[in-house]
DNA sequence: GCCCCTCAGTACCGTACGGTACGGTTCGTG
DNA sequence: CACGAACCGTACCGTACGGTACTGAGGGGC
């Protein structure tokens, strides 16, 4: 079975095979549960059933093996970009709260919560290479996906900024506030979660307020 | 020398000499110098010119060496309560601007982004102690002086809000956005801090056009 | 002048981890 | 069937770190 594996490759055509994508699987789930300390490479071979050997010729280092752990969450979590024809002011609100919950539950998720505390927890080695490799691929994606929108509300006369950048900076503000920095440091998530969809609400409609259009 | 400084302690009140002190500065430079992974009882005790067994008589162990460095930095940031007395529009602004930036300095500070950094990677680790150290010995004070200021600002007819805990959320979230996180993911800060002041009056500016009373 | 306490410096121990090497096994291929 | 590639499981090595024990020196208290 072993051959077969090793030349299919994964969707996202990441350079991945099955059995390498599995792996990063494991080693995630050996994050998520136990922080950096559980992430051995002789746990994650045990976890994964396969040898260290095939962990360092797969992603050369331990470092590297982190790498691939963020790349490869990545790649999982699809930003779908809103057709942005045919806006109203009330589509422009749901797309807005829509954003908003989606930011907070990818925030709020176990595995995002781990890699960030392992970014964070390596920013002073070697140039915070993870921390860029999260923003690149973490934090991009979402500003990217949150930018179109409110480029379309401007656009279609329904939002009213000059700077993107800081209209998106205060939307993210008051949606997150200080929840994620508070989830990182550990507190507990589940009685926050279940308030997002109010969260969200209120965080937009005060967006709304600020940079609705001739409101 | 050494007799005397063992009974002599520091201001605040902590139960620590000024010896003790000494030490715990030295650690927090080779934190911050270095991240987690150069903070060894070896190393700190060979930065402070001490020996590891008063670093273990003194603080316990390694656990206890990092709450007291994050007790120790908290007891050196003095969040001076505001007097609330003959407040107007004008001075409520001033005084909302004035606590922006020192949030924005605070959060920004070498030492704090260390430690938060060291108490994120930790957070998965004995229930999240020294996560639990940190909010309550660094973001309470600060929401309490906020709370304060903003409680004086309804009284005073200036501000309009119900939750006074969401209020503060909504200003923390204006104010510092995803700044934070860059910062602590390793992101250079020195680009960012020369913007804080007009930063802060935007925010502030933002957060009286969501929150100000009569307006 | 003597005792005792504190502390610096160092040597030491156990352990855990990153990384490497090797034997044995399962496949695909000619 | 023979060969080789990929790989699992494990044993192994060097090192670094947390924590402990010992030695010796510098003062205070009486």
């Amino acid at each position: 079975m072993q051959g077969v594996e090793a030349t299919r490759e994964t969707g996202a055509g990441s350079g991945l095979t099955e059995r390498q994508g599995a792996v990063l699987e494991q080693a995630l789930r050996l994050l998520v549960d136990g922080g950096e300390r559980a992430l051995t490479t002789a746990g994650v071979a045990r976890a994964a059933n396969c040898s260290k050997e095939s962990l360092y010729k797969w992603f050369g280092d331990r470092d590297g093996l982190l790498s691939a752990m963020i790349a490869f969450q990545a790649s999982k979590v699809r930003t779908l970009d809103v057709s942005a024809e045919a806006l109203d002011a009330a589509g422009l609100r749901a797309h807005l709260v829509a954003f908003a919950k989606d930011l907070l539950d990818v925030l709020s998720g176990e595995v995002s919560l781990a890699l960030n505390r392992l970014a964070i927890g390596q920013a002073s080695r070697e140039g915070s290479k993870l921390g860029r490799l999260l923003q690149e691929r973490g934090r991009r994606p979402i500003a990217r996906r949150a930018g179109a929108l409110l480029e379309a509300g401007r656009k279609a006369g329904l939002l009213a900024f000059d700077d993107a950048e800081e209209a998106y900076g205060a939307l993210y503000g008051l949606v997150v506030a200080d929840w994620h920095l508070r989830m990182l440091l550990g507190e507990d998530a589940s009685a926050i979660k279940k308030d997002f969809s109010r969260r969200a609400e209120r965080a937009v409609d005060a967006f709304l307020a600020l940079h609705g259009g001739k409101g």
